[in-house]
DNA sequence: TCTGGGGTCCTAGGACCC
DNA sequence: TCTGGGGTCCTAGGACCC
C-alpha cells in the first residue's frame, strides 16, 4: 500500500462543550452531561470538572463526591447529532474521503488533498479555525500513515491539540506507549498481555507471533501488527460503509421489577422503538434477542430466537420477545430490559399478499407517522400512553445520521 | 446513594445435511 | 453394525468501541 495521510478528528468533552458554547453561563464551570433516566451515568465531563476527577461512566453520587458545585445537564441529542452533522459539512471541504467514527470522532484521508491545500498539518489547522470560529468549540487532531496510528496521536495531546505522527518516527514512539493505549485493547486484553510480559507496543511488535496467535487465535495476528503500528484498515466514507448489522434498544428501569405485567409493558415499548426504526430504515429481520440484567447488575443474559420470516413488524417482534420471556427463568427482579433485531435483510419486497396480513401492516405504517409527529411513543399497540423515556438517552457511540440515528424523527 | 445505551466482532459448541 | 469430515446455521457469552 503506497503512504497515505490520515488525520483523526477527536471533539473535545464534545457533549459537555456543546453545552457551555450554547449557554455562557455554564462556560469555565465543570459540569458533566446526563442522561434523563432515573438510574443514569456521566456521559461526558467538561474539562473543569475533569481536574476535579470526574469522568465518563461515573455515577451522578460519585461525581458530585468529588466536585460538589458540579453542574449537572441532561443531554439534548438531536443538538449533538446536528453539530456533528455540521462539522462533517466542514471536513468536506477537504476531503470527501471522511469516516464518521462515532458522533465525535472522524478519520480523513487526506492523500489526495495534500498538494491542493499545501499539507496535512494546514488542512488541520484550517479545520480546527473553522470549527472552533463557527461552533465554539476545540478539537483534538492526530495526523499518522494510519488510522491506528492517527487515533493514537490524537489522544497524545488534549484539549485542542495536533500531534504528528511520522512513519519514520513510528518505531520509536512505539517504544514507549503501553499496549492499552491502542484502540481494540481494551483492559481484558491488556491483563493478559502483562501476563505474557507485555507492557508496551514495543514489547507487543517483538513478542513471537506463533504465541500470540496460539493464545488469541486470529486477535493475535492482529495484535502483533498493532504493536508495530502497522494498519492497513482504509478510511470508509459513509457511501461506501456497510449495512447495519442489528437495530436494538434496551432500558435501565427506575427501578427494578418483578411484576409479570410491568415486564410486557416494558418489552411492548422496546419493541415498539425497534420494530419504528426497522420500518423507517426499511430493515427486515429474522432473528429476536431479549437481553435481561438483574439487579444484581453482574447477571446479564441474552436469549435469542430465530423466526421462519424476516419481519420488522412490533406485534411480532413483542411475540417473539414474549416468547423467549416465558422459556427464561428470572431468579432475580429484572434491572435492564433489551430487545435486538438481527439476521437483517435489506429492503421490502412487497406488501403481504394476503388482506389480513396487509392490513396488519399497513397499520403498523399509519402508528409510525402518528408517532414521528408527536415523537416518543404515544400510540402503540396497547394503551401505553407515557411519554417514552428510551427515547431522551444519550450516547457518543450514535452515528449523527442514517440508521444508526437513534434520534427517529 | 451505586454502576447508560447502541453497536461490531470473535469464539465455541451443537444440530443437521451431504 | 461402525466411523469421517466439511459446510452452514443457530445459540450464548465476552471483549471492545464510543
Amino acid at each position: 500500500m503506497p503512504q497515505r495521510t490520515i488525520i483523526h478528528i477527536d471533539m473535545n468533552a464534545f457533549f459537555a462543550s456543546v453545552e457551555q458554547s450554547l449557554k455562557p453561563e455554564l462556560r469555565g464551570k465543570p459540569i458533566a452531561v446526563i442522561g434523563s433516566a432515573k438510574r443514569t451515568v456521566i456521559t461526558t465531563a467538561s474539562y473543569e470538572a475533569r481536574a476535579w476527577g470526574v469522568k465518563t461512566g461515573m455515577t451522578v453520587y460519585e461525581g458530585k463526591k468529588l466536585c460538589p458545585s458540579l453542574i449537572l445537564v441532561v443531554g439534548d441529542n438531536r443538538r449533538y447529532a446536528e453539530t456533528s452533522r455540521r462539522i462533517v459539512e466542514m471536513m468536506k471541504d477537504f476531503t470527501p474521503m471522511i469516516e464518521v467514527f462515532s458522533i465525535d470522532e472522524a478519520f480523513l484521508d487526506v492523500t489526495g488533498s495534500l498538494r491542493l491545500f499545501g499539507g496535512a498539518e494546514r488542512i488541520a489547522y484550517l479545520l480546527k479555525a473553522r470549527i472552533r470560529e463557527t461552533l465554539g468549540l476545540t478539537c483534538s487532531v492526530g495526523i499518522a500513515p494510519n488510522k491506528l496510528l492517527a487515533k493514537l496521536a490524537s489522544e497524545m495531546k488534549k484539549p485542542d491539540g495536533l500531534t504528528v505522527i511520522r512513519q519514520e518516527e513510528v518505531s520509536e514512539i512505539l517504544e514507549r506507549v503501553p499496549v492499552r493505549d491502542l484502540c481494540g485493547v481494551g483492559r481484558r486484553t491488556a491483563d493478559q498481555l502483562a501476563l505474557l510480559g507485555i507492557r508496551t507496543c514495543g514489547d507487543l511488535g517483538r513478542f513471537p507471533a506463533g504465541l500470540l496467535r496460539k493464545k488469541f487465535g486470529v486477535t493475535g495476528e492482529r495484535l502483533m501488527m498493532m504493536g508495530r503500528g502497522v494498519d492497513e484498515s482504509p478510511v470508509v466514507p459513509e457511501e461506501e460503509a456497510g449495512e447495519v448489522k442489528s437495530v436494538s434498544h434496551s432500558t435501565t428501569l427506575d427501578r427494578d421489577i418483578t411484576d409479570q405485567g410491568d415486564i410486557l409493558r416494558e418489552l411492548l415499548k422496546l419493541s415498539e422503538m425497534v420494530g419504528r426504526r426497522a420500518r423507517k430504515y426499511d430493515v427486515w429481520g429474522k432473528t429476536v434477542s431479549l437481553q435481561i440484567r438483574f439487579a444484581d447488575f453482574d447477571t446479564t443474559i441474552a436469549r435469542q430466537l430465530t423466526l421462519t420470516e424476516h419481519t420488522n413488524r412490533t406485534d411480532e417482534i413483542y411475540r417473539a420477545a414474549t416468547s423467549i420471556l416465558r422459556e427464561t427463568q428470572l431468579p432475580q427482579a429484572v434491572r435492564l430490559l433489551g430487545v435486538r433485531l438481527s439476521n437483517l435483510r435489506y429492503r421490502s419486497t412487497e406488501l403481504p399478499l394476503f388482506p389480513e396480513e396487509r392490513k396488519k401492516a399497513l397499520a403498523s405504517d399509519a402508528m409510525d407517522s402518528v408517532n414521528g409527529k408527536y415523537g416518543g411513543c404515544r400510540v402503540t399497540l396497547g394503551t401505553l400512553l407515557e411519554e417514552d423515556a428510551a427515547s431522551h438517552v444519550i450516547s457518543p457511540a450514535w452515528r449523527p445520521g442514517g440508521i444508526r440515528n437513534i434520534d427517529v424523527e
